[in-house]
DNA sequence: GCTTACCACGATG
DNA sequence: CATCGTGGTAAGC
């Protein structure tokens, strides 16, 4: 790979932003709250993906990232690069992308129907290199209560309040913290 | 290469 | 509540 082009837009009171390749391929998405901390870990990950510094562009994919959040857009239908995920994280992800809308899973739902284990899955789904493109928000530990989140590697009280907003605009049933057991999937 | 410590977890008691 | 099993990573030799 050799340039990205990073894009970051403001919506919601959050920073969104993207790295995209030189083909239009997603190689990153964050969100945060503050902008400079967004663009300090999308530097950071050009860095380590292609090793040099992405130029600032406007792409349209930042603002679908706002639309995936406000919930006007479903993600799956974008073209992802999986170059620098492992075998097994690509593995984890395809699951994650078939979790429907308004709909989560657990943990070790996933791992059984990968072959894995519980633990392992939640290393993937934590290092999920596009947030909301890739719906890891869809995943909840078995308690159902609303589990963990991540915005730029750090969790955050503030961070499971956006997983929790995130799933009650898609549709997914609360009582109180609790996720409703008919809002559940199983990946089969 | 190998060893170890760490986890966005889960089951058991 | 505690403890243990668990599998994949990354960081350390």
């Amino acid at each position: 790979m050799d340039s990205l082009k990073l894009a970051l837009a403001h919506g919601s009171s959050l920073w969104f932003g993207v790295l995209v390749d030189e083909q239009d391929r997603l190689a990153a998405s964050a969100l945060y709250s503050d902008r400079d901390s967004l663009k300090d870990y999308l530097y950071a990950y050009a860095r380590k993906i292609c090793g040099s510094i992405p130029k600032h562009t406007n792409h349209k994919l930042a603002a679908e990232m706002i639309a995936l959040f406000e919930g006007e857009k479903e993600p799956g239908n974008f073209d992802l690069d999986f170059a620098h995920v492992s075998g097994f994280q690509k593995r984890v992800y395809d699951v994650l992308l078939k979790i429907p809308r308004g709909y989560v899973t657990n943990y070790w739902r996933i791992a059984r129907v990968i072959g894995s284990g519980p633990r392992a899955v939640g290393t993937a789904v934590a290092s999920n290199p596009w947030p909301l493109f890739v719906p890891c928000h869809r995943v909840v530990p078995s308690s159902l209560e609303v589990g963990n989140y991540s915005m730029n590697g750090s969790l955050s009280h503030e961070s499971s309040l956006v997983k929790k907003k995130l799933l009650e605009r898609e549709g997914v049933e609360f009582q109180g913290d609790s996720i409703l057991p008919a809002s559940t999937w199983d990946p089969r």
